[in-house]
DNA sequence: AAGATATTTTAAGCAAATCTTAAGGGTTCT
DNA sequence: AGAACCCTTAAGATTTGCTTAAAATATCTT
């Protein structure tokens, strides 16, 4: 995981990458406001730690151009302001989180974790009868077996088992698996479907996957 | 919406209570295993959190049972190991999700909103008497038998439905169901209300399909 | 950087379901 | 009765989906 560090005092800047790369992350660091959205905007990092006060540009504006580009990149102030009002400010402009100067390392690493964490709303397991399917791990299993799939094959399941019970249409199917939204004549569809049902041993009887004739298919609990 | 918490360890389980309580859950706890089961299939409540290990009988032991009764009812494992043996169990034995101890309050809320969240898609049914049309799963059923119907009849049998109690003309119904725009010399529309009233069975008592001499068709509710 | 491997996509033959046409027989209306 | 309209049936035409194999990409190794 990489974190970038935009911080104008060097010596916190200095003391919070040794700490995290103790942790094991990929630290980089910047003292210029300018400078720090640039390195940001390259697009490369997984969370910026960013304080308030910065020469050259301020942090709020720093926020505001980055998440122009990146909407899902974490963004976590460094403060030493505590009054509502600036904070607002803070969350205003994108921020994910605040932190107050001065902080104990240890929280500072709390909330990096959380802000990591994969989303709750992916890091579920859906079920489809004997079939379980996990997003967190990218697992997939039927029974006790684990089924290996590629992640084309994957990504159909997932998006199949997500509308249980509702037939998906073929174009639904295309624009959302394969991002598609014009022209869909092509076979990609049955040739996967065929390749899950030929993986997950799908017969007449387990027929988890059915086909529903000129619409699309419907993944459903028999 | 009602929570059932199967949990050894009184601390966390008081825990859990009051915060849920706090967001206006109704809240159960229990401590032991059969007893768990035996009130997760009242089938009272809308979601249960499940502890892993458990004394009487294991999560995974409740877990399996309760869902050879309720198929939908969410369940949140709440484990403390995090091998991927175990995670491998969880998923086997029909869990929804499960979060790691110890874990924040806030995130095990987040969860328990993901798998509360109705499932999107309202269902749209149309009825006609006995017979009810859904076009989200694309599946029509004549009083609680589901038939099968192929592309056009189903697309015929919506377009009546959708105008019932309303004179469907022929050139209306040709224009709408097969897009002809011009030519209508065409016997068609004959043998898909002939083949629609076969496979409702519907007869003379039964005739929701009724035709306009001279006009075309209505759907009516007799 | 080139070769090896795995994945994804395209294409084509085949089988089966579906759609359309057409024709003969009924029904209804004037 | 005669004409217009509708029902029913079945054969031929068309579409759709399944299955394979090979070609094109992407990924991993050496």
């Amino acid at each position: 995981m990489r974190i970038l560090i935009i911080e104008d005092e060097p010596g916190i800047a200095a003391f919070l990458k040794q700490g995290l790369e103790e942790e094991s992350y990929a630290v980089d660091t910047v003292e210029e406001g300018k400078e720090g959205l640039h390195l940001a905007l390259s697009g490369e990092y997984d969370i910026i730690l960013l304080d308030w006060m910065l020469p050259g540009l301020s942090g709020i504006e720093i926020c505001r151009q980055f998440r122009k580009e990146f909407k899902d990149t974490p963004i976590i102030f460094l403060t030493a302001k505590d009054t509502l009002d600036e904070t607002i400010f803070g969350l205003q402009s994108g921020a994910n989180d605040y932190i107050k100067k001065p902080f104990h390392f240890e929280e500072l690493l709390e909330r990096i974790k959380v802000q990591l964490r994969p989303k709750s709303g992916d890091h579920a397991i859906f079920n489809l009868g004997p079939i379980s399917l996990n997003t967190d791990t990218h697992q997939v299993f039927k029974s006790d077996q684990e089924i290996q799939l590629t992640q084309k094959e994957f990504a159909l399941l997932e998006f199949l088992i997500r509308n249980k019970g509702k037939v998906c249409r073929r174009t639904r199917i295309i624009e959302s698996v394969w991002d598609i939204h014009f022209d869909y004549n092509t076979g990609v569809i049955d040739v996967y479907i065929n390749a899950l049902r030929k993986k997950l041993l799908l017969s007449d009887k387990e027929n988890y996957i059915q086909t529903v004739r000129g619409v699309g298919y419907i993944a459903k609990e028999i």
